[in-house]
DNA sequence: CAATTGCGATTACAACTGTAATCATAACCA
DNA sequence: TGGTTATGATTACAGTTGTAATCGCAATTG
């Protein structure tokens, strides 16, 4: 029997900013995350501190006590978020399959030279890979 | 000199079912687009009516006079919608690129069989289209 | 010990969403 | 003509999101 997976929390667009910090390096104190967040969003250390708790009260962060302060972590991997929001707009969109988001983008001629080798070689793989 | 292209408006989730329901045949009255739906979702005509007019401050929609009530047909098309959505999306997630979104489901095996010879065929036909 | 400072917690507040109910008005029916 | 309908318009109201300011308390410093 499979690991009953609990539901990602879903996580707002500000808050995977958030996110994005500590998964590129945890734990994290709030000031850390906003030092690493710095000016990519002109943000104010308590709308920081906002999301972080948002985050927790989501599970979708964890902290663990410092002294005075808390440590953050992301408790979800950026893996699981970038599956259930991909699948989720994948559903809504294009009927939950790849082919045909990518046979949109190829409409709109905007596959990349880079983006057809990729994808070349990714069901090349696939394909002798089983 | 191209066209300057005006912003798709941001289409809700909710919004979106009424925007289908005009994109599969337009134009319609309220009452026509509520049967459209039909029990694809659990709504009062009066939601219907409030999401109609959202999209009509939106300019996603746009009516035209039936006597005493109007008829509602989409404004944007629904290749404009879903292109604004899944550039957002990409460049969101996956840094504007469509490979590594597939090799994200393909890490996952989450390709079918049958995406993947769709993709194969897509890939092809570019190839020698150009 | 008192004043200051560093932090998490609480409160704020407007825009957007989901989901309606109610109001107003024009048209139709008796 | 007055009551009943059919509609669009207005109002409602809670939850989420973006973006903070402020409060309260523990620790530090003089």
């Amino acid at each position: 029997m499979k690991e009953a997976m609990k539901p990602i929390p879903h996580i707002s667009e500000a808050e995977s900013v958030v996110m994005e910090a500590l998964w590129s390096h945890s734990p994290r104190s709030a000031e850390e995350v906003a030092i690493a967040i710095g000016d990519e969003r002109a943000w104010q250390e308590s709308t920081i501190k906002t999301l972080l708790n948002r985050l927790l009260r989501k599970n979708a962060v964890k902290v663990l006590k410092d002294g005075r302060r808390y440590l953050y972590s992301a408790a979800i991997t950026r893996e699981q978020w970038l599956h259930s929001e991909s699948k989720g707009f994948l559903d809504r969109l294009f009927d939950g399959r790849v082919a045909p988001l990518v046979a949109h983008f190829s409409r709109h001629r905007k596959l990349s030279k880079a983006d057809l080798e990729e994808l070349k070689r990714l069901i090349g793989e696939l394909d002798d890979g089983k």
